[in-house]
This record gives C-alpha cells, sequence and structure tokens, in this order.
RNA sequence: UCCUGAGUAGCUCAGCGGUAGAGCGGGUGGCUGUUAACCACUAGGUCGUAGGUUCGAACCCUACCUCAGGAGCCA
C-alpha cells in the first residue's frame, strides 16, 4: 500500500528508498536544483521535493506545473534549509497527470466564492482540504459520543411518505412523467412520497423499542431559502430517547456540544491552526470557552422579558407568543449570555404537534440551543406521550390520524416519556471551524437553483 | 421570496463619459538552497446579457441573469 504524506512526515529518522506521491502544489527552480512542493490529501502539510539539475528526469520540470500529479523515488533527509523539517532529495521523478496552465488553482489566495464555482478541485485547496478532513474526523466524533453511550444508530429511511409537520416544504419523489394526469394511486410506491426532512418519527418509533437511539443522514428541504446558513440537502444528527424529559433532553444536547468542540481541539490540530489564523481569530478561544464554562439556560417568557427590558431597538418588536427573530436571538447569545445559550418552554402556537404540552396550557417542551454566531444549531423537545393530548393536538394542526396511526400507536401501546433533538452537522461545522457559509462545509452543496454537480 | 451591493484578462482587483490597466498565474531570458522566491521582456479582454441615452458608454438609464451580504423560514 503506498505510504501517505501524513505518516512519512511524522517520521522519526531519515528514510532511503522511499517512493511519494502527491499533487504539485509549486515549483521553484534554480541553477542547480529544483523545489517541487506536493501534498496528498494525508494531512495539512506537503513535503519539500528537492530535483537535482543533473538528474536526467530534470527534463521533466517544465511540465510539472502547480496541480499536476507525480511519483519520486528518494530519500528522506534533514532538510539543510529552515521552513520544513524533511525534505525528499528525489532519485526518480515520474509525471503521473498533467496539469497545464488552464488549472484554476493558483499558487495564491482565492475566493471560496470562485473556489464554489469548482467544487471538484476545491478540496485540492488549504481551506477545503482542512474543513473536509475536519468534517469527517467530526462526523466519526458523533457515532463515537453516542456509541460510547451506549446508543444504537438507526437508519431511517430517505424517502418516506410522512411530513414531518412544520419542517418546511417536500422534495416529491415519483417516477410519473411529468404532466401526465397519472394518480398518485399509480405511482411507483402506490402513494404521494418524498425526501424526508427528519428522521425525528421514525427514530421514535425506535426509541420505543430500543430506548436510546440516534440517526445520523441527509435531510431536504424545498425552501427558497437564501442564507449562508441554510442548504436544500444538508446531515442531521438526531437522538431519540425513551424515559427522558425535557431538561435530559437539554443536558445531553449541552454535553454533545461540548463534547465535539473538544474532540475538534484534540483530533483537529493542524486544522484547528489553520483556522483560527485564517478563518476566524476568536475560534480557540469560542471553543474552549465552550467547554469550559457551563451553558446557561433562559424559558422563552423570561428571554422575551430580557429582551424588552433590554433597552434595545429591534428591527422586529418582541412579542410573547411569537418566534424569537434572528437579531433576538444574536443579542441573547451574543450580548447578553455570550456563549452558548438553550432557550426552552416554547409558546405552543408556533411549535409542531409532537411537542409535549406543559401543564400552563400555554406553552410546550421544546428547546433551541443557539451559538453566537450561527444561532440555532440544535432544536430538541420532549414529545407529547399521552395520547389524548396528541390526538388532540393533531386535529389542532388539521392533521388526518389515519395518515400518522403508526405514530400514534406508539402512544396506545406501552408509551412512555421520550424526547430528542436535531443538531445540523454543517451548522455544527461552522461552529468548529469558523467557516461563515454553508457552502463551505457540505461537499457539493445544494441550494435553490443550484445542483451543478 | 424581499432588501442592499457587486459582475472588467485564467484569478484578485483598479479604471466610473474620450485609445482597456496592475499584481498573480502562463511563455521567454536572467539570477538564486528556494519557501505563495526574485529581476526583465512577452502573450492574454465583444468590460455579465439584451436594449436605450450620447458625437462617443466598461462608466449614465431600463430589463434580465449570476454571485455576495442581510431578512424571512429553519437545522
Amino acid at each position: 500500500m503506498p505510504d501517505t504524506l501524513r505518516h512519512i512526515l511524522a517520521s522519526e529518522s531519515a528514510l532511503t528508498s522511499i517512493t511519494v506521491r502527491g499533487w504539485v502544489r509549486t515549483r521553484r527552480d534554480s541553477k542547480a536544483c529544483s523545489f517541487i512542493e506536493i501534498t496528498d490529501g494525508s494531512c495539512f502539510k506537503g513535503l519539500q521535493i528537492v530535483v537535482d539539475a543533473i538528474l536526467p528526469c530534470s527534463s521533466l520540470m517544465p511540465s510539472i506545473l502547480t496541480g499536476a500529479s507525480i511519483e519520486v523515488d528518494g530519500d528522506l533527509i534533514p532538510s539543510p534549509a529552515a521552513g520544513q523539517k524533511w525534505e525528499l532529495q528525489a532519485k526518480e521523478v515520474r509525471l503521473l497527470g498533467e496539469a497545464d496552465a488552464t488549472y484554476p488553482l493558483q499558487k495564491k489566495g482565492h475566493t471560496p466564492e470562485f473556489l464554489r464555482t469548482i467544487a471538484h478541485l476545491r478540496p485540492r485547496t488549504n481551506l477545503f482540504s482542512n474543513v473536509f478532513r475536519a468534517r469527517s474526523r467530526m462526523s466519526f466524533a458523533i457515532h463515537r459520543f453516542f456509541q460510547e453511550k451506549g446508543f444504537f444508530n438507526v437508519h431511517t429511511p430517505v424517502i418516506t411518505s410522512s411530513d414531518c409537520e412544520g419542517a418546511g416544504e417536500l422534495f416529491r419523489v415519483t417516477t410519473l412523467k411529468q404532466g401526465s394526469n397519472a394518480k398518485p394511486e399509480d405511482d411507483f410506491f402506490g402513494r404521494p412520497t418524498y425526501l424526508t426532512v427528519s428522521g425525528q418519527l421514525q427514530g421514535e418509533t425506535f426509541a420505543c423499542a430500543l430506548g436510546n437511539i440516534y440517526t445520523f443522514g441527509p435531510t431536504f428541504r424545498a425552501e427558497n431559502s437564501n442564507t449562508a446558513r441554510h442548504a436544500a440537502e444538508f446531515w442531521m444528527i438526531e437522538p431519540e430517547m425513551a424515559f427522558y424529559d425535557l431538561d435530559a433532553d437539554m443536558t445531553l444536547a449541552e454535553e454533545n456540544v461540548r463534547y465535539l468542540a473538544a474532540a475538534m481541539i484534540q483530533e483537529c490540530p493542524e486544522e484547528l491552526e489553520f483556522f483560527s489564523k485564517f478563518v476566524d481569530k476568536n475560534l480557540v478561544s469560542r471553543l474552549q470557552q465552550t467547554i469550559d464554562q457551563p451553558f446557561q439556560r433562559i424559558s422563552y417568557t423570561d428571554a422575551v422579558d430580557l429582551l424588552l427590558k433590554s433597552g434595545r431597538q429591534f428591527e422586529h418588536a418582541v412579542v410573547w407568543g411569537e418566534g424569537l427573530q434572528t437579531e433576538h436571538e444574536r443579542y441573547i447569545a451574543e450580548e447578553h449570555v455570550k456563549g452558548p445559550v438553550t432557550i426552552f418552554n416554547y409558546p405552543k402556537g408556533i411549535k409542531p404537534f409532537y411537542m409535549r404540552q406543559n401543564d400552563d396550557g400555554k406553552t410546550v417542551a421544546a428547546m433551541d440551543l443557539l451559538v453566537p454566531g450561527i444561532g440555532e444549531i440544535i432544536g430538541g423537545s420532549q414529545r407529547e406521550e399521552r395520547l389524548d393530548v396528541l390526538t388532540a393536538a393533531m386535529q389542532h394542526h388539521g392533521l388526518s390520524e389515519a395518515d400518522y396511526q403508526w405514530y400514534v400507536d406508539l402512544r396506545r401501546y406501552g408509551s412512555v416519556p421520550h424526547a430528542g433533538y436535531g443538531m445540523g452537522f454543517e451548522r455544527l461545522l461552522m461552529f468548529v471551524t469558523g467557516v461563515s457559509n454553508i457552502r463551505d462545509v457540505i461537499p457539493f452543496a445544494r441550494t435553490p437553483g443550484h445542483a451543478p454537480y
């Protein structure tokens, strides 16, 4: 198996007769030799290769431009010059794949906006290779967090016939020809189907069987949202726990965020160094604060009070019973608390049917975890486990019980208190990398009018 | 979807009514154990698209397209 640069650069001693492969970042020629820097994606750092001009293969140099792929045999030796610990003294250089002058990535900074237009090449850049290495490690850390707690991973369906009410517009899945008069009964599944907006309802069925479960998969929203925080296809982590109340739900969510902040610091040191240097100077202190400080909790009612008493002129009025606007959430997270904060017990009128009604008759056991800079990163609730209250709520929301018969059955047979939440994976990545646009933390972003790959 | 701003060389941008510019990248030559090297020369553009105003438009006006920032919706 070919060795990676990550492994080679970590070597404790010089190595003779090794072979390296990678993509050329830059080449500099001098009279006696050429310097080539290659990366192979295994780590942020590259390897400097020195090719003496007397070697026959030095005739290849003019075709070794930025972006080309090469394979080099040589010896790993301590570098006599400053800038790197090791370098490879080449014996033989082979050009694997040429890259001519049209290669779009140059030896200079590019804007993320330009790099989005070449999403197939951007993982080769410093920024995006770091982002996607971090994404992979964070993904693994999420599984580890839940697996260590004994949670089971459940693969909920991508194609569903149920709308997780309130979660937004759906993408229709159909094999019917456009414009045909065929009825839904004639469609592939014999009924209208959609790409899932959430695995929650199916997740609840498994929580009411296996106890503690989580899902981690893609979800889809056909909303015409054009912001740096929304994508039409995004990944969501949705734990669902039997016998949890809202308080336990919030505690798990806080622990979850704290664990991932710590994982970023411990498992992505090179990436973190890059992000805090070039993307977000406050990143390390923000992560450290997330780990060290207890998260605050504020009830929705108290949040409305503190907004009203803040003396702030908000563009949108603060009114009990209406949703908190972005500016309100930002004020609470960034100026009042100055850190992550959970807001709980929202008015029932602005929340979906499945959230558990509180005894006050006005609020439901819902919570949103807000972080500075991004806003809502987690939304969750204790679920309504009482059959009569749930069916009344469904009726109130204009939902037919027949469509949700299986969901209602969970309350009919051995119903238990349970709770869960959804965490947007990309929003989490924005939080732990400092990258400010969701399109830049997902490999191929899907946004309105944009799915070119 | 709404509000604001921007589209000029492969990339980053300057030019804002009178012959289309720079840096980087490419080519050629020079220099150098170089570090997104350096020096000189050189190639490269229907100024987002379509109309309009004007003797003359990259520049002013209109529409459209695209992108960005903010808002709504949410994760």
